[in-house]
DNA sequence: TTGTTGATTTCGCAA
DNA sequence: TTGCGAAGTCAACAA
């Protein structure tokens, strides 16, 4: 069994200098109590805790459960200076975490290397494109005229005309609040300037859609359609097929 | 070196022993690759990292540097199971956290017990319970109405009537900024069409106000209030005192 | 550098 | 349970 103390080779205590500097992570099994000063101040009683120190100095304090979220932390950039038995982690800010280590169980350091990093397949813009093409969910006989149709102001995620040929104005969010009726509205105020447009109407398409922003937008007689995804996903694979 | 094959229990030299459930980290250090297919499809290409997987069967995956959040990583309550180089965590809903090891350099299991958790001082929240009893900073002879006052579009802060009778919607925020003034207007807006509370005055008050909040909060007839956390928290206290 | 917005947000409170 | 707002939010992107 390869337990701790394994690979070394990696001093945690010293900060990072090279422009190329070494990534390691010093974990650290140990009982001890530690305080945070800073935006707000927070306390955490004496207990055994996982202390991960990475390479820019940086500390997390884990507890066993919860989320990916330590229940302390200094976040980067900043410094860990540390004595027998106290680390002082401070950022620019002055803000200050301080461990009080009582017991050690086990003090190891590894050398990682440089991450590639995570690479992502997003969603999120997908659902205006997938809209696009299926404006018949909106209505039945309605036309695009363009995605991204630029205002002064930002583009309207979907312009388009309705059955009876009147233009409609969508807004799209994953989750609407409060601040997709405002936007909207303001594009709405726009566009109905222009006499060659108005009567623009206005759409808030979204995956959810808050009560709140339910209420405001209908005062304000805008449309709420709440999108199913994996269904527009489905039918797009469908037609996909042919 | 052993290891695999952990779904629940926790191996080798951390007996459980507690009653409760045995609260146990598991350390790894591997060189592995990894697949998030979710909300959204990530993957991490294959590189040396720290994966910890904690008494819940949640997991995280870290690399050096970077903030607090793991580069991936599955929350509790979730299902992990384990074969030789490969690890599949699961969720309810459907969420597949995989990560393929091609090299483990340490496989360690500790227990570490429940966290006695965190003790937080200095909320947010208290300041609009602060303001609510000392509403004399906003004027002489004010009466609290009530706090969070409901409204279609959203509670507001504090609802209370000047020394003339009349009504003020107060907002409040540690950092106001334009967002706060537009939420206040909408409020005064929908509540000046109640002709029994009409006229209904604004009040936004923060610990600071951003200059663009305050110029459109004042084109607006919005009073802007500057408060002092510290010295109302010392109030509180010396109220204590009596 | 600064501000704004989305997040596999997470977290806490209240209805 | 659910929904909403705040967070020591974090992090990516635009200005």
């Amino acid at each position: 069994m390869s337990g701790f103390g394994l690979v070394a080779s990696c001093n945690a205590w010293a900060a990072p200098t090279s422009p190329h500097y070494s990534a390691c992570v010093r974990l650290v099994i140990a009982r001890c109590s530690v305080d945070y000063a800073g935006r707000l101040t927070a306390h955490l009683p004496s207990a055994l805790r996982l202390l991960i120190v990475k390479a820019d100095g940086s500390v997390l304090v884990h507890s066993d459960g919860g989320s990916y979220k330590p229940l302390n932390w200094m976040s980067p950039p900043c410094r860990l200076t540390a004595t027998e038995g106290k680390w002082t982690v401070t950022n620019k800010a002055g803000e200050t975490l301080t461990v009080n280590i009582e017991e050690t169980l086990s003090d190891t350091s590894v050398e990682l290397g440089i991450d590639p990093g995570l690479v992502k397949d997003g969603v999120e813009a997908h659902l205006q494109e997938l809209l696009a093409e299926q404006l018949h969910l909106l209505g039945d006989g309605w036309r695009l005229i363009r995605r991204e149709y630029p205002t002064p102001i930002g583009p309207v995620d979907i312009m388009c005309r309705d059955d009876s040929g009147e233009h409609v104005a969508v807004e799209m969010k994953r989750q609407a609040g409060i601040d997709a009726v405002e936007q909207l509205t303001r594009y709405l105020e726009l566009l109905n300037r222009d006499p060659l447009l108005s009567p623009v109407h206005g759409v808030l398409a979204a995956q959810t859609i808050k009560l709140q922003a339910r209420t405001l937008a209908e005062d304000r007689g805008i449309r709420c359609v709440v999108l199913d995804y994996d269904a527009m996903r489905g039918i797009e694979r469908e037609g996909t097929l042919f």
